[in-house]
DNA sequence: AGTTCCATGTCGCGG
DNA sequence: CCGCGACGTGGAACT
């Protein structure tokens, strides 16, 4: 990785066009060709960047990246405060624990979180436009779409209303009712679901994992 | 902002729990408190982070990230190849130009770029689930409700028709009929529009930003 | 290559 | 401060 630091100005021409004026910046060039401009302060995205692969051109004074999809970089040094190279291998990858698949594995487990009485027929149920989240049985014995998301917003709302669409074709599974479960459902996608005559529920990830520390301690 | 590249070892746990097994890789200290961990490849986003404002202990060997949000990251040193601050200075700030915003502004003064006799009642205009881009008259004085994308993909279609569907319940307003405008629309959201009966319309941004210039040429 | 969908999304604006 | 939607969204999984 090449690591430098200069005053410069900077042009990007690609999706949009975005302009740099002149200030020190720390600029990075990756193994892979990636290069990222950043601000002193700010949170971790770039002023301006360059996804892999690309090309890089240097000329006195002014770098030139291109990467043959429209996209064009170019940075002006006016003056370089630090410009140094160091080799730091591949990097073995990050480990994840928590997402969303964590909170659909707990409710998985525990269906009766989200109502009182329902029963997991299968997890990641199958339909023509993708899988339902966990299909389930209500008390009644009717049968139950659930999509979890962690954050409740409108597009969840949109994705469980066409599984619906499909799920309510299948005579062996129809009437098929909505419930859209979040660790917090927003307001619009409450409105949303509610006038779609989808049920919504919200669900706490620690209360989960505690029950399923519990469940695991009987066995 | 400090520059640090070093054999190290990282965990995060917060809004999930994550861990980066031993590896050399480049660590940033912004200004503000923030703090990126970058691998040798990849793109822009860092493989673990804390967005300021923070709290950083150093110990020997180890450093201890709080940031009051219950999120914390603990690094690990095991050998340090580079430790260097420079200071920059406030950044004077990003100018972009061409996003969406611009569109809809273009399309709010050109209303008829996007189509024939067509007049401007309101940009914005509120329902409740969110305002609609534009909210226009045609030339037979019908209502039109148009949503404006940059890149005209099948979420927007989907979000024209549930404005769609509100403002048709408005008995002042109805009957309302849809347009779809972008830079390019995707076929999928073309085959989709046309499926609801809401047209489409592409629209050149050099084009409409030419006009514009003709129109502050007039006054 | 194209589509779908998650993300520690982040960012910015408006109420 | 919260809600909401755009973003040069990025990135991964799957077709």
């Amino acid at each position: 990785m090449r690591i430098v630091v200069a005053d410069c100005t900077v042009n990007y021409a690609g999706r949009l066009s975005a302009h740099l004026p002149r200030a020190t910046r720390l600029i990075l060039i990756k193994a892979d060709g990636s290069l990222l401009i950043h601000a002193e302060a700010g949170a971790y995205k770039p002023l301006n960047w360059m996804n892999a692969p690309n090309h890089l051109v240097e000329e006195e004074g002014r770098w030139f990246v291109t990467n043959g999809r429209q996209e064009e970089l170019t940075i002006d040094l006016h003056e370089v405060h630090l410009d140094t190279a160091i080799e730091m291998g591949e990097d073995p990858g990050i480990q994840k624990d928590g997402v969303e698949l964590e909170l659909q594995r707990l409710l998985a487990e525990q269906p009766g979180a989200i109502e009182e009485g329902m029963t997991l027929i299968r997890r990641e149920y199958p339909t023509p436009i993708g899988p339902v989240d966990l299909l389930c049985r209500d008390a009644e014995g009717e049968t139950v779409a659930v999509e979890v998301k962690r954050r409740g917003e409108i597009d969840g709302v949109e994705q469980l209303t066409r599984y619906l669409d499909f799920l309510n074709r299948d005579e062996r599974l129809a009437p098929v009712r909505g419930i859209y479960v979040a660790q917090a459902v927003k307001p619009q996608a409450r409105t949303l679901a509610t006038d779609r005559e989808i049920a919504w529920a919200e669900v706490d990830y620690e209360t989960l994992r505690g029950a399923d520390s519990d469940i695991l301690r009987l066995f």
